[in-house]
RNA sequence: GGAGAGGUGGCAGAGUGGUUGAAUGCACUGGUCUUGAAAACCAGCAUACGUGCAAGCGUAUCGAGGGUUCGAAUCCCUCCCUCUCCGCCA
């Protein structure tokens, strides 16, 4: 959410980062419905000045025995007056808020413009594309040659865009997320977490997910809401308080299964556990100073960045473009995996700066010392990485002639020393 | 799920209809005193919004939302949460 005192005296601005992202110009709308919020509400509270004079003449009127009527009188006529009043105020606010959470966030000015994907800017490349002396197959084909992937089952019991795991690979997939949560909590000074997966809705706005986003969520019968990523639990963490500067930064991170609807992708990336509506992430948040988010961000890209560079997968660094970036972000990094069955790099992480954004909507700030003013936070979230696709590619990358596949190193501690996983 | 208790400022804890945004204590900040420290004493110390160049003034907020009343932290209703006991359960 953005400041409406900011858009009020950026207005020009504002339209121009919401052309950017292709969204229409807005910025009226909003000046006149604060305009008319702040000259009802200015309204109401000198009627509600005079009537709380009036009623403590009252007290001190009845205290000594004098006569109330003409003031009883005069604060009744009032009352009616505030009550049409407050309903007004209460509508023209609610509306406002309405029209503010639904607004992107501004990006960086440094930000390539772009209307989609497409327009992504590469910043490097590390490592190259896995070579292979065979035949290469995608992660489904070796799956079903390990008999440890079965598609088939898991729509038998949930429907499309679900995956059994089992056996070695289930492990595999276990392996890679206790890698990454050891990593960046020995490491990066991430405190580890495990989160509530069903949230209430003031979360999902807090983070941004809602109101837009609704299509891209499950909701249970209770009115709680499945997590699409652990961004939401722990981001929401400090929800409503007021931090000192000491507890910043507050880093987390956790592996949890994100649930995703994706009602709008629908046909896209149908083979494989690419895409599933469940899925493991090991996710990264930061807390943080407004004056230090840049170098979190940066920070959090290390640490994502890592678990690429010890797994030895060859993986791009992307940033986003005006077109392709998130809601709430303003500015993200994309971390892209080499896959030798698509001959393709594909998103594995996302790394985000969202500014004080999303601080602003779920009021988390911080007391800068040597100031009275309280300032809202940064707030900053990464995967690290996602691990289903983790999975993928450690996989297709790391697959022998025969199907089976090699263990990376980094891992073997987490295997009990198994090298190889072999066609069974 | 059943029975009971309770939700007040950073914390503890008063306050059951009338200058109560809220006593008191602790914590914190500044000052006096002291060689320094401690102690003692004095002062300050919530958030948001509105208004104003500013000092300031005003409004709202005592879990949330409604209601009663001229006036509500205090009375009524609904919901949420916490604690204790019982039941159930991984």
């Amino acid at each position: 959410m953005l400041d409406i005192r900011w858009i009020c005296d950026n207005p020009k601005t504002f339209d121009k980062f919401l052309s950017q992202r292709g969204v229409s110009a807005a910025s009226s709308v909003l000046v006149d419905q604060d305009a008319k919020r702040r000259m009802i509400q200015s309204k109401l509270q000198k009627l509600q000045e005079r009537r709380n004079l009036a009623s403590k003449e009252i007290g001190k009127a009845k205290g000594q025995g004098l006569d109330t009527k003409i003031l009883i009188r005069e604060v009744g006529d009032l009352k009616e007056k505030i009550q049409v009043l407050e309903e007004e105020e209460k509508n023209v606010s609610e509306a406002l808020l309405n029209l503010l959470l639904s607004f992107p966030n501004n990006v960086d000015e440094d930000t390539p413009k772009g209307r989609n994907e497409d327009d992504n800017l590469e910043l490097r490349k590390v490592g190259t594309p896995t070579q292979f002396d065979f035949p290469v197959r995608d992660h489904v084909e070796i799956g079903e040659l390990l008999c440890e992937m079965d598609f088939k089952k898991a729509s038998g019991l949930s429907g499309s865009r679900f995956v059994i795991l089992s056996g070695a690979l289930a492990k595999l997939e276990r392996a890679l997320g206790s890698f990454m949560l050891d990593v960046h909590t020995r490491e990066f000074d991430f405190m580890e977490v495990i989160p509530p997966v069903l949230v209430k809705s003031d979360a999902l706005y807090g983070t941004g997910q809602l109101p837009k986003f609704k299509e891209d969520l499950f909701k249970t019968e209770e009115d709680l809401w499945l997590i699409p990523t652990a961004e939401v639990p722990l981001t929401n963490m400090h929800a409503g308080q007021i931090l000192s500067e000491e507890e910043l930064p507050a880093r987390f991170t956790a592996l949890t299964p994100c649930f995703r609807s994706e009602a709008g992708a629908a046909g896209k990336d149908t083979r494989g556990m690419l895409r599933q509506h469940q899925f493991n992430k090991v996710e990264l948040v930061s807390i943080c100073h407004p004056e230090k988010s840049q170098e979190e961000h940066e920070r959090i890209m290390e640490a994502a960045e890592e678990i690429l560079n010890r797994l030895n997968l060859p993986y791009r660094v992307m940033r986003l473009c005006t077109g392709d970036i998130g809601f709430s972000a303003k500015k993200t990094y994309d971390l892209e995996v080499w896959l030798p069955g698509q001959k393709k790099y594909r998103e594995i992480s996302s790394v985000s700066n969202c500014g004080d954004f999303q601080a602003r909507r779920m009021k988390t700030r911080f007391r800068p010392k040597e100031k009275k003013q309280t300032e809202f936070v940064h707030t900053l979230n990464g995967s690290g990485l996602a691990v289903g696709r983790c999975l993928i590619a450690v996989m297709e990358n790391y697959q022998n002639e025969d199907g089976s596949i090699r263990v990376p190193d980094a891992l073997k501690s987490y295997m009990d020393g198994l090298d190889v996983i072999n066609v069974g």
